[in-house]
DNA sequence: ATGTATGCAAACCATTTGCAATGAC
DNA sequence: GTCATTGCAAATGGTTTGCATACAT
């Protein structure tokens, strides 16, 4: 889908969530919105900040928390945390459900789709729970790791 | 298994594990270990940190983290992170796979086993990567946040 | 004897919070 | 005009680090 196309679509919903919860419609709001949405992948709140300063648009970190937990309730991003304190975050409205590869070593944070998963997952029932979203997360060593551990490991 | 037949074996990996880095043996390390595999589920360092006290076996803060990561490094443990700035661990040497739903509301974690699932993933191969474990983490609402959720939302 | 591991306290750093000023309604 | 939202700076809290002491080798 055309990217100003799925802009439009998630401000409308953005725009009917901020009524159904009796929020204010503000400029930094949508801002945040906006570039979370021109993100490519995975960013983080430091990156965001930097590239929407870049941008001229200078929102607080505080403000930055506050919208982006609005766009968590919403569903219109998702939070993942791989391991270390820093959260990563990406759009979830129209982004191809994808897994996550994550070398134990460097940090990398390789994509990885697997659509038979995907259906295999959504078509399961649990009860007692209401799923909105989910993440997988595979651990593990990256071939340019891989090749460093084995050396290290001689020593 | 038996647990004190696995606490034996892990105790032995550990061993193993600390010879090959050419670490040191300390009473502190293999306390920590017994105390990990005596933790029926998940834990956090301050929990775990508590559970010692009780016992009166006292090691430090410092201690704990160096030693969780040794723990990690050889695959004795794993860590997650459901969300929040606070770690969760669990023992990985014979503890049955199981993935995770987490309420997104109350924060409750409950384990949630699906053993095709878990065939599946372990049959899959991926290229330029060497799995080690992996998390599937489904988020959502349990049912007692569900309802309440239905009923705020009306407001 | 040597140098790694420990405990303590201080430092770190992502995230949260308090509060006065701003601006959406 | 009212009160939610913003920006700033300070606080929070899990984790990490520096360093003197203890102890495994």
């Amino acid at each position: 889908m055309d990217k100003d196309k799925i802009k439009e679509i998630v401000k409308q919903k953005f725009t009917e969530y901020l009524i159904l919860k009796g929020c204010r419609k503000t400029p930094e709001r949508y801002a945040v919105l906006e570039h979370v949405y021109s993100e490519a992948g995975h960013f983080n709140m430091d990156s965001l900040y930097e590239s929407m300063n870049a941008k001229n648009f200078r929102v607080s970190k505080a403000t930055l928390y506050n919208t982006m937990q609005l766009l968590l309730d919403c569903n219109l991003v998702q939070k993942h945390q791989f391991g270390k304190n820093l959260s990563h975050y990406e759009r979830a409205y129209n982004n191809d459900y994808h897994n996550h590869l994550i070398c134990l070593d460097c940090g990398l944070v390789e994509e990885y789709k697997d659509n038979d998963l995907k259906t295999y997952i959504q078509s399961k029932k649990i009860k007692k729970f209401t799923p909105i979203h989910y993440g997988l997360y595979i651990y593990g060593t990256c071939s340019k790791c891989a090749a460093k551990r084995k050396k290290r490991n001689k020593n």
